[in-house]
DNA sequence: TCGTTTCAGTGAAGCGGTTCACTTAACCAA
DNA sequence: TTGGTTAAGTGAACCGCTTCACTGAAACGA
C-alpha cells in the first residue's frame, strides 16, 4: 500500500514567494518578518498545499509538540478516562498525546518515562507514581512533568494536581462510621495516593480517631486481580461490613467478589469508591464515590504542562477537594 | 525545568569504534557489516550509553515507528479498551501508539487521519469508520491501514478485522424471539457495523424472517446522549419489551434510562449489548452481550498492521464469530 | 550630514541519522 | 597472472526545517 504522498517543502514555498526558506519559516510562525510578508507567505503556502513536516521541525527545533501521558495501568477506568480526555484536550491545542501505560510494573513505568524523555515528548503527564522514587524527581528536572495525584517534593516540577486525600479519607470513614460501620476493609492500589502522607498513615490516624477497626489490603487496578483480593478480604475473619476502595475499578472488583460470595450490597456490605467514574452510577446498586471534578483536574494538568513547555509561568499546584456522592452502595449494616 | 540531557550521537560511537557513522548505523541494525563488527559496535554503543534518536531516524528514513489508533469516540468503553490494549501490544513490539479520537465527528476523524498520514505514522488502526466514504479507500492506498469492523472494499488495505454481524444480529434477535419478545428497539451508533451490509438491512431482513416488530434508533457512544436516546425509545408508543444495542456503552445508557423510568431489567425490559466489556458482567443485572474475543481481534489487527509496515505479507482478513454471553439482562417479557 | 538603531530578510550551518554509489582488499578459478 | 566476484566499509548527499549571525536599507536624532 505504501506510496508516500509527494510533499511540498518549505523550499518550494520560498521560491514561489520569492523569499528565503528562513523567511518562510519565520513567516509561518508569525515571527520576524513583516505582517504583509506573513500574509503573502500564508497565501502561497496554502495555494501550494504546504504543510509543515513535524518530524523535520522536531529535529531542527528539538521540540516535538507531543506530550506523553503515562500511568501505571490503563486497565484502571479512571486512568483510561484521564488519558482519553487529556489526549482530547491536547489535540484541541494542536498537540498530540502519546498515551502509554506500564502494565502495572513500576520498573517499566520508569523505563518508558526515560524513553519518552530522551526521544519524543516535550512534556509528560504522570498519573499515580511512587513519589519516593528519586527517578521522578530527576525526570522533572529535565522535562516538563506534571504529576497527578502525587507531590513531587523537591523537584522543580511543571505542575502538580493533587487530591485532598485527607478530606477524602476522613469523609469516607466518617460516612461509614455515621452509618454504624465499625469493621472496615480499605483496598488501595499499589502506590496509593499520598498527597500529604502515605494513605496508610492517613487511614490509621483517622480510624483511631473514630474508633474504627480498619484493615488495609493492597489491591491491583486490574479487575480480575482486584476481585481476587476483595474475595480474600471479605472472607477474612475480620468480617468487614464495609469496603472503602481507593479506585472505582477496585470497587468493581468488590462488587464482583460480593456477588460470588452471595453478599448483598449494601445490606451485607457497604462499598465506597474513589473516582466516581460515570459507569459507577449505573451499577446496582449505584456506587457511592467521590467526585474529584475531572474536567477541572484534566484542564489544570494540561494547562500546566503547556505552560511549562511554552515557557509561561503560572499556577503550578492545584489541590482538588472531593465531593462525596452518596448513593445506594452504602447503608447501615444489617445486624 | 527543561535542561535537555546531553546526547551521545552516532558520530561519537563511530569515532570510539574507529568506524564511519554509516558502519555504525548498519551495525546497530544488524545489516551490511560483519558479525564481529556488529558485536563490537553494540558494545561500544552501550558503553557510551548511546541510544538512537528516533526523530532523526524518522527524518532520514521516512519511517517513524509509530502507529495511529483512531476511533470515532473514546467515550465508548469498547474503543477505549481497544486503544489501550492495542497500544500495549504495539509497545511490546517496540512501537509507540498515537491514540486519537474524533469526538464523534466524522469530518474530524478524516482530518485527523490525514494529519497522521502526512506526518507521523507508519500505520493506522481504525475502529469503526464509514466505509462508504471514499476517503478511507484512498488513505488505505497511501498508508498501512487496518480497519476494525468495516470492510474497506476496493482498497488495498493492510488488513481488515471484521465482525460476523450476521451471526450477531441473528443471534440476538433469535434469542429475544425465543424468550417471547416481539417488539424490539435496536439502538445503533452512528455508522453502525456493516461488514456484509448495512446494519439496518440486516436487522430488517432478520426481523421479518422472525416476524418481529423491530424499530431502529440512532444513538451515540457518549453515555449521556445514549441515555437520552434510550429514554425516548422506551417511552415511545411502540412499547418495546427489549432493546438490542450495537455497543455495550449504549446498553449502559439504556440501563440508566430504564432506571429513570422505573423499568426493571429484565422484567420490564430485556437488554442485549454487543461488546461484552468486562464491566458489563458487573452491572445489575449482568448484561447479556456478545463476546468477540478481543484478544484475538487486537492481536490480529496489530499483527496485520506491522506485517504491512514491515513488508511481510500475510493474512489480511479475519472475520470474528461472536459468542453470545447470556446473562441476567434478558428474560421472558413479564406480560 | 553622519553615526547609530531598527527592521526585514538572507545564508548557511546544523539537528542526528540513513542510504546510495563507490572503493578496497581478499579470495577464487582458469 | 589475471580478471571477476564478493564482503566489508566509506563518503557524502540528503531528509525538511530552525536558528544564529549577519547584511543592507531605511529611519532617526543631533
Amino acid at each position: 500500500m505504501p506510496s508516500p504522498a509527494k510533499r511540498v517543502t518549505i523550499r518550494e514555498v520560498a521560491d514561489a514567494a520569492g523569499l528565503s526558506p528562513a523567511a518562510v519559516s519565520y513567516a509561518l510562525r508569525g515571527m520576524q518578518v513583516s505582517e504583509e510578508t506573513q500574509e503573502r507567505v500564508r497565501k502561497v503556502a496554502s495555494e501550494l498545499g504546504y504543510e509543515v513536516h513535524p518530524i523535520a521541525r522536531a529535529l531542527a527545533s528539538g521540540r516535538t509538540g507531543m506530550v506523553g501521558i503515562l500511568g501505571p495501568s490503563l486497565e484502571d477506568l479512571w486512568q483510561q478516562r484521564l488519558a482519553a480526555e487529556a489526549g482530547r484536550a491536547l489535540l484541541a491545542r494542536d498537540r498530540f498525546a502519546l498515551i502509554l501505560d506500564a502494565g502495572g510494573d513500576p520498573e517499566r513505568q520508569r523505563l518508558l518515562a526515560a524513553q519518552l524523555r530522551d526521544q519524543q515528548v516535550d512534556g509528560l503527564i504522570l498519573s499515580p507514581i511512587d513519589p519516593s522514587d528519586g527517578f521522578w524527581i530527576e525526570l522533572a528536572d529535565s522535562l516538563a512533568v506534571v504529576s497527578i495525584g502525587d507531590a513531587l517534593t523537591g523537584a522543580d516540577a511543571a505542575g502538580e494536581v493533587l487530591f485532598d486525600n485527607r478530606t477524602g479519607v476522613t469523609g469516607a470513614l466518617e460516612h461509614l462510621h455515621a452509618l454504624g460501620h465499625r469493621r472496615i476493609a480499605v483496598l488501595s492500589p499499589p502506590g496509593a495516593p499520598t498527597t500529604d502522607r502515605p494513605a496508610e498513615v492517613l487511614v490509621a490516624s483517622e480510624s483511631e480517631r473514630l474508633g474504627l477497626d480498619v484493615f488495609m489490603v493492597s489491591a491491583a487496578y486490574e479487575l480480575e486481580q482486584a476481585t481476587d483480593v476483595a474475595r480474600e478480604a471479605l472472607r477474612s475473619e475480620r468480617q468487614p461490613t464495609a469496603a472503602f476502595c481507593f479506585s472505582d475499578s477496585i470497587a468493581y472488583g468488590v462488587y464482583a467478589a460480593a456477588r460470588e460470595l452471595g453478599l448483598t450490597i449494601p445490606d451485607d456490605l457497604s462499598v465506597i469508591g474513589y473516582d466516581d467514574h460515570p459507569i459507577s452510577a449505573l451499577l446496582a446498586p449505584p456506587l457511592t464515590s467521590f467526585d474529584w471534578n475531572s474536567d477541572r483536574l484534566i484542564d489544570a494538568a494540561v494547562g500546566m504542562t503547556l505552560a511549562a513547555i511554552e515557557g509561561r509561568r503560572g499556577r503550578r499546584r492545584l489541590v482538588i477537594e472531593p465531593q462525596l456522592q452518596s448513593r445506594g452502595s452504602t447503608a447501615a449494616p444489617r445486624h
